[in-house]
DNA sequence: AGACCGATTGACTGGTCAGTCAACCAGCGA
DNA sequence: TCGCTGGTTGACTGACCAGTCAATCGGTCT
């Protein structure tokens, strides 16, 4: 039977990309062998490869995983969301809410791919800007219907708000601010405030 | 005289760290070899070792250099500024004058300092600790008198300030956002602008 | 049984580089 | 003139590691 034969297969390499993620975030993507990662997955070194065409790729697809769920979150906000500020709102979640189900695949994401001009940022950056333009689009929304100012430029709007999140979360990762639940519930709203409403009292 | 034989000395060795700006700039500082530092800066392999201990100093030194400049420019605005505002002000403004000044050098030192969880960023945390917390107690200067809201944690704001000016300039770095002379004129006071005032209308 | 095939194994290779070191050179003081 | 000292050179080495590949395993189908 078919089933008996692929599901196993599945699994592993399933369980190669989850040791990925524990041994990219643990060491960093270029100090990590590739044995380092089939031995934290328990198989064998060539598996790796019979799976993955180089170790490039295992990060590649664990960055193209979760960013086009994060692609679809803001997608999702913006579809949803009945003032800009909600869907600000909404997107900060979903970040956040990443970050606290998987901090070690975000640290990963964040720290190789997301800011790593050299490398893989470059080579992703079609798909980052998607969703730096997707968040300034909701800003101009905001700005056509009154409910944001109209002298500041939508992209430049959306840089420093996910500027101020992806911070938050090196924050989390270098563990220069705390990490409990309760921070986590904060942080959405309060880098809401600080962006919508602004640091001096109304 | 010793002048003779040690002017050009020093000489060499700044032109070693100036060749390294550019080289780790261009091409990352994991995919650089000692041999191309050497290169860049015209001077044989062996060199680079008998000023530097190993290619990582290289490293150390340049982020060392600028960033006591980034400390010593943020207490200077905390001591000159009249409001709080003016004093983040002038701190995006020192940030993005360093950008304008040297691009290079201020690309390798975020993308393999500052935001490099794994290797130089955790060997540089308390340095990099240190502006975080510079900014965040004028924040908490601008609240205890009144000119800031009290209900966001400063380390928090301090954060998310920062990292607002620091996705700008990568916006610049990958060449996401136009990077013209206007543009980073009008970024020091918008990014104050979003950050004091917000992105909705007072 | 026996042929077949994809999954799995891990020893091995080829290339890459950081760092070493012995030799060389230039100016200076004796 | 002749060391001496410190800057300068670049060939070399030892370690490391991504990726290859031939062999093996285990299940299925005939």
């Amino acid at each position: 039977m078919a089933s008996k034969a692929s599901a196993p297969a599945i699994d592993k390499r399933r369980q190669i990309l989850d040791a990925a993620i524990r041994v990219f975030a643990r060491q960093g993507f270029h100090s990590t062998r590739v044995s380092d990662i089939a031995d934290e997955a328990g198989v064998a070194y060539g598996l790796v490869y019979h799976y993955f065409k180089s170790k490039d790729e295992v990060l590649n697809e664990l960055f193209a995983e979760r960013w086009s769920l994060l692609l679809a979150a803001i997608e999702e906000a913006d579809r949803a969301g009945a003032s800009p500020r909600q869907k600000l709102e909404a997107v900060a979640g979903f970040i956040v809410g990443s970050y606290r189900h998987d901090p070690e695949l975000m640290k990963v994401i964040i720290v190789e791919v997301t800011r790593a001009a050299n490398s893989f940022g470059r080579t992703h950056l079609p798909e980052i800007r998607r969703a730096y333009d997707s968040i300034a689009k909701i800003v101009a929304e905001g700005q056509e219907s009154g409910e944001f100012r109209r002298d500041i430029d939508p992209t430049f709007a959306s840089m420093s708000f996910y500027g101020a999140i992806e911070q938050l979360l090196t924050g989390w990762i270098f563990e220069v601010i705390p990490a409990s639940d309760a921070d986590f519930d904060q942080a959405k709203s309060l880098v809401v405030a600080t962006i919508c409403d602004g640091l001096e009292p109304r």
